[in-house]
DNA sequence: AAATTAGGTTACGCGAC
DNA sequence: GTCGCCAAACCTAATTT
């Protein structure tokens, strides 16, 4: 349910205080709360609404940037920022100097005023083309910057991301492709690049945009980029699901060592380097009697147990563990 | 918890249109 | 550019050990 204007609901917090409010709603009993009192606030926000808890801050900020009092003051403002038609980058806003060398009343201009005009035409197209570019920019890194924080990604990624972006840009390569889109896109390629990878799934859940127009993308960029496409290590995800699994350094070690000597026997190729690298963080729990489920590990790792069971049997064989 | 099985989905390269 | 097709990897779900 889409609730749009409801004056009679108190908001329960400040607007600064939005970050709090998950940690409120995740220390509540929710089974105690009932489902048809639910509803989902424009900001999309799950609600209680006898209470006004909220249950669920929606991830993503959709909501207008500015504070709107009426509906058609919000139906006016809601989503500023973004680029509403592709045709003319700046919606036609911007001043426009025709080219007919004639006055206001029609006559003609004299020489010196003539080339005086050419002059000002000129500058003004440069700072035209310049700023929409700037804003394209702007839009892009804020984006950027906006999935990173979501995701944990440290700063030095995104300068890498941003750098990308500025020459995706360049070479106008973004023409026929979202903005949002192409910025998805370097992020991730980013991430690859500096060997703290995330998986395209991970990424496209803080996106705006759908996971195959995002892998489409970043072909078409990595490609025209001239960037390395090299199939991403699976030793690349060991820290960081050995951290959120709570292992020891051990483990860790052991995993990564499993990793080296499997692929070298070649049982890495064609598969996705992220269960494989779950298997291998399996099987080094078994072999270091830490044992973790594999429902633990493919929880952390997002993929499924039956991907863990096909790769860690013959993990532990190519250790010679087996016999 | 782990294994097995069956069936559906996806991404990819290829050629044809 | 996109349609159809392919095979492999992966997923979901149900069932058994």
């Amino acid at each position: 349910m889409i609730v749009t204007n409801r004056p009679s609901y108190q908001r329960p917090r400040q607007k600064t205080e939005r970050s709090d409010a998950k940690e409120t709603a995740e220390t509540v009993d929710e089974d105690e709360i009932d489902p048809n009192e639910v509803i989902r606030t424009a900001d999309g926000e799950l609600m209680h609404e006898p209470t006004g808890l909220i249950l669920e801050d929606d991830q993503l900020d959709r909501g207008p940037e500015w504070r709107a009092f009426t509906q058609s003051e919000r139906d006016s403002k809601s989503r500023v920022g973004a680029p509403t038609t592709q045709a003319m980058h700046d919606k036609g806003l911007t001043t426009s100097i025709d080219w007919k060398n004639k006055d206001a009343d029609g006559r003609s201009l004299s020489s010196k005023k003539r080339s005086k005009m050419h002059r000002l035409r000129k500058w003004h197209e440069r700072i035209r083309t310049k700023d929409a570019g700037e804003r394209n920019l702007q839009f892009a890194l804020s984006e950027i910057d906006r999935m990173a924080s979501a995701l944990g990604i440290p700063r030095p990624v995104r300068e890498v991301a941003s750098v990308m972006y500025r020459q995706a840009l360049n070479d106008d390569l973004i023409r026929g492709r979202s903005i949002e889109g192409v910025s998805t896109a370097v992020l991730y390629a980013a991430c690859r690049q500096e060997e703290i990878p995330r998986s395209l799934k991970e990424v496209t859940e803080v996106s705006r945009v759908e996971n195959k127009e995002i892998a489409r993308t970043y072909r078409y960029i990595a490609q025209e980029l001239g960037l390395e496409m090299r199939p991403v290590d699976p030793k690349q995800y060991v820290p960081r699901f050995c951290s959120r699994l709570d292992v020891s350094e051990e483990v860790q070690v052991k995993a990564g060592e499993i990793i080296d000597v499997s692929a070298d026997q070649g049982l890495l190729s064609g598969k996705s380097p992220i269960g494989f690298a779950a298997a291998a963080i399996y099987s080094a729990s078994l072999l270091c009697n830490e044992k973790k489920t594999q429902a633990e590990v493919s929880a952390v790792a997002n993929v499924t147990e039956v991907t863990i069971r096909n790769r860690y049997q013959e993990q532990l064989r190519a250790m010679g563990v087996s016999d």
